[in-house]
DNA sequence: CGATACTTGCAACTGAGTTGCAAATCGGGT
DNA sequence: ACCCGATTTGCAACTCAGTTGCAAGTATCG
């Protein structure tokens, strides 16, 4: 579950949302979908070139316009980070896997119809989000498992 | 789902796990039971009374002794706060509901067979924890929705 | 183009959680 | 019951993601 995010047009995107279009926002935007899988605000950060330098503290105030406006979505980890994803690439109810030692996280795909149904009605509240994480150590990590010196959080 | 946690023993939850029994340790997992719901670690060291007082630090290194016993277990929220409950009361597998609002976290219950069935196979990573997480406003934070000042996050 | 509302960058701040270290406490062996 | 090494605690200082206030800059609309 990690391709076909590219058909997000950031100006497309922006304009619909009726959010005025910055060089920020783009560059940012961009990076999210250039990453093609969900990433943190300091990693959107550091992948930037010195030509769209962007501030950080912009970084993050972008990623929560674009959220609000539901052109990203954020997902949290285990260990109180945020990631954020192309809303527009998702059905919004999918499941994440967390790699807790490299902090990695890839996308399982979206959630079956039933199990939706199944976890939904369960809820006597206002719900928005429904999000499922897996945790634990990916496929790479625990290959390398013996080569480790630190462990994992 | 907010009963039925009082038969998790806090000395015999030590004494199994071949933790020190320390008065700390007691106190803070005498807090997670008696809150019946997930809390955070500030949460606990506010709840403390004068007598039972533990240092914030503590807490936190007292969660985590606990939680990588398997005492207790953290739960995550799109906030980046962490709330822990009793592993004992529940299935490990179960749903949780967090309002955006007053940062109430409640338990839905535990997930239905054919659900993890559902979720699992679609991993093929070293999965050690599954959360499934829904956002939104309570019932009371909704029901108080026109007398609000602030906007929930 | 010019007015106005929104957005950005900077610096200083917040708040959850961590770390280093000396002092206190636990618990197994005697 | 007491001692000693191993573990745990408290304190203070730190880290680090994320936020806030404010002045300067920029987008958009007429």
């Amino acid at each position: 579950m990690t391709t076909g995010q590219n058909h997000c047009d950031p100006l497309e995107s922006l304009e619909k949302a009726g959010l005025q279009k910055t060089i920020q926002r783009i560059v940012v935007l961009r990076a999210v979908i250039r990453a093609d899988r969900p990433i943190t605000a300091a990693e959107i950060y550091e992948d930037l070139d010195v030509a769209e330098r962007v501030n950080k503290v912009t970084v993050y105030r972008v990623l929560a316009s674009l959220e609000e406006a539901g052109i990203v979505r954020g997902i949290p980890t285990v260990d109180g980070m945020n990631y954020y994803e192309m809303a527009c690439s998702h059905n919004p109810l999918h499941a994440h896997f967390y790699c807790r030692y490299c902090r990695a996280m890839t996308c399982l795909g979206p959630l079956g119809e039933e199990i939706c149904q199944n976890l939904y009605p369960s809820c006597r509240h206002e719900a928005d989000a429904l999000s499922v994480s897996i945790t634990g150590l990916c496929n790479d990590c625990r290959r390398n498992k013996t080569k480790r010196k630190e462990e994992p959080l």
